[in-house]
DNA sequence: TATTGTTATACTCTATAACTATA
DNA sequence: TATAGTTATAGAGTATAACAATA
């Protein structure tokens, strides 16, 4: 087990990182929010996907997910159909526009990136990436047991 | 330089990391905002600090960094004394109580990371958080070229 | 009864602009 | 004039709870 210091530098670094997520925010076409971004990109990785799906993977409560979907579809970006098989819910879907959009913003992102990032070598880039999906999955699973964080929390407390 | 498809999917563990500081952010004692508990750190890590220092070392304007000064402020956790030297200035400082929140979430937040990273080595942490303080930099160094995020935008705007 | 999704409400974080006080 | 800091205002993101429709 990480010593406590080293467990305090990464909380540190996590909250850091949210300067780094404003700046690639700050790159995006006017009408496009951040969260835009991501539920147009994780749609077309996902393919149709229902609502509770994409809540899930943006590890959000769906009342967000609903309100980012319907600016999105307000927008013309993405399409919500009827599901065939469970008349509660909706398959979404990327409209042409949506496939535009994500083309600019892809093309956005990659300039900004291949600009800082001038001095990173394609392992230095696949190494923190490949870390930070790790860290999503060990919270993940964390989180899928949530006496885990719970108790951490309830024995600090108590300690 | 890294293929699109390689940065692409930096920008989305970056956008998906948000999920990992939302749950850490929930193991805060009640009335400790996340930014308090970053406001916090960087004071006792850095020691007496000016509030346009602390605002460049989160990355936020001047304005944001003074709300959360007076939030923590209020709530006893931090002392804001005249710089004797520039009388604009005030200086920011740790108070025991302050101190003793420090205390409190920095073992909820080893905890919860003990807990989540059982897998993970020493090694494999200090990797990660390596790598997010170096982005930190490269962005850093970029921002302090505006010109050059702009560029980049820009340049894909024309495309 | 349980689940899918939506809406209302409230809270946190951030940026811009206007302002005060001091250099 | 320029800089340090504050405040007002507006916008984006999220969680909780109450609700409608369907399984």
């Amino acid at each position: 087990m990480a010593a406590q210091e080293q467990y305090e530098e990464l909380a540190r670094q996590l909250s850091a990182v949210a300067a780094v997520r404003r700046d690639l925010g700050r790159l995006l076409p006017p009408d496009c929010s951040p969260a835009s971004a991501v539920v147009l990109a994780l749609v077309q990785k996902h393919g149709e996907l229902r609502m509770s799906r994409l809540a899930e993977l943006m590890a959000v409560d769906m009342s967000v997910t609903s309100r980012h979907v319907t600016y999105a579809t307000e927008h013309g970006w993405l399409v919500r159909l009827p599901d065939p098989a469970d008349r509660r819910s909706r398959l979404l879907s990327l409209s042409p526009d949506g496939e535009a959009l994500l083309r600019e913003v892809s093309t956005r992102y990659t300039q900004a990136l291949a600009t800082c990032l001038q001095d990173w070598s394609d392992d230095d880039i696949g190494a923190l990436t490949g870390l930070l999906a790790r860290l999503r999955t060990s919270f993940g699973d964390c989180r899928a047991r949530p006496q885990h964080l719970a108790h951490a929390a309830d024995a600090a407390a108590a300690g």
